[in-house]
DNA sequence: TGGGAATATATGGGCGTCAATGGGTATGTG
DNA sequence: CACATACCCATTGACGCCCATATATTCCCA
C-alpha cells in the first residue's frame, strides 16, 4: 500500500510534538522518511502534507512555466514560500508551526485524514464534521443524479 | 531537501548583518557555503539571491530571448550588471549592500522567501501583501492551482 | 491453540546542540 | 586615522536526540 488511507486522532504533547500515523510513515520514501512538507489547504481550514518527492514534481512544473509570466512568480510565491519542511524525530513525531496551528484551529489533538497521495490534518471536530458533511454532499448529488435518470416526463 | 521553500523573518543588526535562514544554507552547494548572490528582482521591489551555481540556470533562460529584442538587453543588463555577491560570516550571517536594502525599502527586518531554486528577500510586510495578491490572483483561477498541488505524474 | 515474550506505537520528559542574535576586537584600506 | 568588515566569544531559546513507560499488536513455542 502506496496511499495514505483511514483517520487517526492523536495529541499534541507540551513541546507540540505529534506522532504522524505509523501507516503514513511507512508511505514516505524509504530513503527520506523524516522529513515531510507541510502547507495550508486551499479549499478548507486543514493542513496538508506529503513526502518531499511529491514536492520535486510540484517544483518541475512550474520550473517548466515561462520564467517571465506573471503566473511563474504567483505558482512560485503561493507554493513555495508557504510550503514548510518539518523533520520527523526518531519516534515518529514531528512539529507543526505555530502558523498552520492558527490556520487549522488546532490546539492540543490533532485529526489524520489519509487522501490518497497526500493527507490533512484538522482539529478533530471540524475534521469529522467535514467528513459528514462532504459524504452529505455525496449521497445528495447522486440522488439527484439518479432522479434525473430516471425520472418519467 | 534541496529547494529554497518557506518564509522567515530575521533581523538586521546595528552592523547591518542578517542571518540566512539555516535550512537556505544547507542548500547552498556544500564546497561553497560562505557566498551567495543577490541582484534587484526585475519584476518586484525585492531582492533574489541563489548560490553562485544558479547563475548559469538564469544565464540559459536569458540566452532563450530573442538575442536581438529589447528585452534581452535590458534582462541582460539587469541581471548581469547588477550582480553582487556576498560572504556568509561563520555565523550564517551577512551584508545586504545599501543599494539593495534602498531597492526593497529593507530596514531593520528582512523576510526571506523561499522560491525553488532561489529566494526573495523582502521588507516583511510588503513581502506578505506580495505572497497574499499573488495567492489572490491564483485563486481566481482555482482549478489551476490545485492543478499544480494535485496533479499526478 | 493458548499464553507468554518480543515488538511496535503513542506518549512523556531530560538534556545537549544549534540557530538567531548581540557585541568586542583585530585587520585592512582609503 | 576613520570607517568598514571579518573573526571571535557570549547568550538565549528552540529543537533534535536520547531514554523511559504504557498499551497494543504480533510472534513464537510448548
Amino acid at each position: 500500500m502506496d496511499l495514505f488511507v483511514s483517520k487517526y486522532i492523536n495529541k499534541i504533547d507540551k513541546k507540540g510534538r505529534v506522532s504522524l500515523p505509523s501507516s503514513f510513515r511507512n508511505i514516505l520514501p524509504k530513503g527520506n522518511r523524516n522529513e515531510i512538507i507541510l502547507y495550508k489547504s486551499i479549499k478548507t481550514p486543514s493542513i496538508e502534507g506529503c513526502g518531499v518527492g511529491r514536492l520535486k514534481e510540484i517544483a518541475k512544473r512550474i520550473n517548466n512555466l515561462d520564467f517571465f509570466s506573471e503566473d511563474y512568480d504567483d505558482f512560485s510565491t503561493s507554493i513555495f514560500s508557504e510550503i514548510i519542511t518539518t523533520n520527523i524525530d526518531k519516534e515518529g513525531r514531528f512539529l507543526i508551526p505555530e502558523e498552520l496551528k492558527l490556520y487549522a484551529s488546532i490546539k492540543t489533538e490533532a485529526a489524520f485524514f489519509g487522501q490518497g497521495h497526500y493527507f490533512q490534518i484538522w482539529e478533530p471536530k471540524k475534521g469529522l464534521k467535514n467528513t459528514e458533511d462532504s459524504r452529505r454532499r455525496l449521497l445528495k448529488e447522486k440522488k439527484s443524479l439518479r432522479m434525473m435518470l430516471t425520472q418519467q416526463k
